[in-house]
Formats: structure tokens, sequence, C-alpha cells
DNA sequence: GCATTAACCACCG
DNA sequence: CGGTGGTTAATGC
């Protein structure tokens, strides 16, 4: 597997308070009254995690409400010695384990830095005060747990894909999602490799795969990044298939 | 066959 | 320079 580098301290240590900038680029708190954002922006803290790096561990207490403010990360729910089961990637804008503070639990999942990021979280403490009196922070909270069903429901079919170009493709319609992530807009920054490692597939692989989907206009390969032309075609993308075997009997 | 790793070089920032 | 992209060759299932 990859390497999980921990690096000395606790990410809380480490973190600081919010700039105006980054609490500007929040989607949930542009919607809080005066109030609510008083006690956010006193209780949301910001950290740089390096790659590698584990935000949220499978089995751990939960502690904070996370966001991507800015960087790649990677979901995996795997069992501590087996095979990693689902992946997935959090771009920025992401606000993740929602289901897991809900419920006061445990995480379910392993989050890690593909590449350097900012990650904001807030306390549980606060994350109910806002779920108790913000109509506002309800309907993000809802929406994002509706569309994670989906993401996640995707995901499955995802990993039943055999065809590599198809998998890309769904992973960037994923990756692209405009309500889970917001922050995304048509540029997705990421390299090759990084998204080999999320769909699963080798650099050189994803390298053929992305040229095949440009060629077909759904996307333009970019430095560092690809841009989405067409992301319904990404959802519903089919490999030109050489599909209907030929009839019995078919002259030849 | 097809995908993967390793390696190389060119280009970008 | 390091990071990224495009490519080829050797290897493995």
């Amino acid at each position: 597997m990859e390497p999980v580098h921990d690096r000395g301290r606790p990410l809380v240590s480490r973190s600081r308070a919010a700039t105006a900038a980054e609490l500007a680029g929040i989607p949930w708190y542009t919607q809080l009254d005066a109030q609510e954002r008083d006690r956010v922006r006193a209780d949301l803290r910001v950290v740089r995690v390096e790659p590698g790096e584990i935000v949220c561990r499978v089995g751990r207490p939960v502690t904070y409400w996370f966001g991507l403010i800015d960087g790649l990360l990677k979901m995996s729910n795997d069992s501590a010695e087996g095979l990693p089961i689902t992946f997935t990637g959090l771009p920025p804008g992401g606000w993740f384990g929602e289901g897991t503070v809900l419920k006061h639990e445990a995480y379910r999942y392993n989050v890690q830095a593909l590449r350097r990021s900012l990650v904001a979280g807030i306390t549980v403490a606060t994350f109910d005060w806002l779920l108790d009196r913000s109509i506002a922070f309800n309907r993000f909270v809802m929406n994002q747990l509706n569309e994670r069903l989906g993401q996640f429901i995707a995901a499955r079919e995802i990993d039943r894909l055999s065809d590599p170009e198809l998998r890309v493709a769904r992973s960037l319609g994923a990756l692209f999602h405009p309500v889970l992530y917001p922050g995304v807009g048509s540029l997705l920054h990421i390299t090759q490799h990084e998204l080999g490692y999320l769909v699963g597939l080798s650099r050189q692989r994803v390298n053929a795969a992305l040229h095949a989907l440009q060629a077909e206009g759904l996307i333009r390969v970019e430095y560092g990044g690809v841009r989405v032309l067409d992301l319904d075609g990404l959802r519903g993308h089919t490999v030109p298939r050489l599909t209907a075997p030929p009839p019995q009997g078919a002259s030849r």
C-alpha cells in the first residue's frame, strides 16, 4: 500500500483559526446568521496536512466535522488489515463525516491526504448546536447526506466496471459533483498519478483513458488537471463498443 | 491481450 | 529544479 506516514504532532495542535477568505469559501457558513457565524468563527480550526497524512482514522472516536478547503483527500473504508473496499476522492469544497458526527460514533473510514491540503473542522458540540438551531445548516447537511448516498451507489457501480476508460469517466463524473464539491468548478486539479490511485489504475493507463475521453470531447487534459466539457456525457459515458456479438450464423 | 512497473525525456511552473 | 505528462520497453497475470 501507500506510505502512511503520520507526522508527529496531532492535527489539532497544529491548527489555526480560519481566514476571512477561507470562511467566505465555506458554502454553509455564508447561510448562517450573525450569532451562528460568531460561534463557528471561534470554533473552526484549519490545519495543513502533508501527503500521506491521515485526517481521520477508522475506529477513532469522533472529534470534528471536516471540510476540505484546498488540496485532495482520499476516503477509503477498509477494515484494519483487510483489502480496501471503496475509494472516494474528496476534492475542495467537500465536507465529510456528518454521518459519524450525527451518531456520535467512531469514524467508519480513513481519510488520507493525497497531497498537501488545507482541512477545516468544527467540533461535534458546534455541529450539534448548529443542527439544533439553523434550518439552513440542516438543509445543507441533509442535502450532503442525500448526495453522498448517491455517490456510494455510484462507487459500487464503478467498482464493478471492468473497462478502464469507463472507470475513469465515471470517477471523474463523481469528482466533479457540483453539490458535494462546489469548490471544483470546471477544472479539477488532480494529477494523472493521483487519479490512477483513486480509480485503481496505473498512471499510464489513466493517461490513455484521459486522451480517449478527450478525443470524444468530454474533457480536456490540461497541465496538472482535467477540465470537464461535458459532465452529463461523462456520467452516461459508454465506451464506443463493439457490443453486439455477431448474430449466430452471420455471414463473414 | 491487457495492464503494470520502470525508465526516459520534454515541458511547465 | 522538482513535478507532471507523454511515451516506450520489459514483465506479469
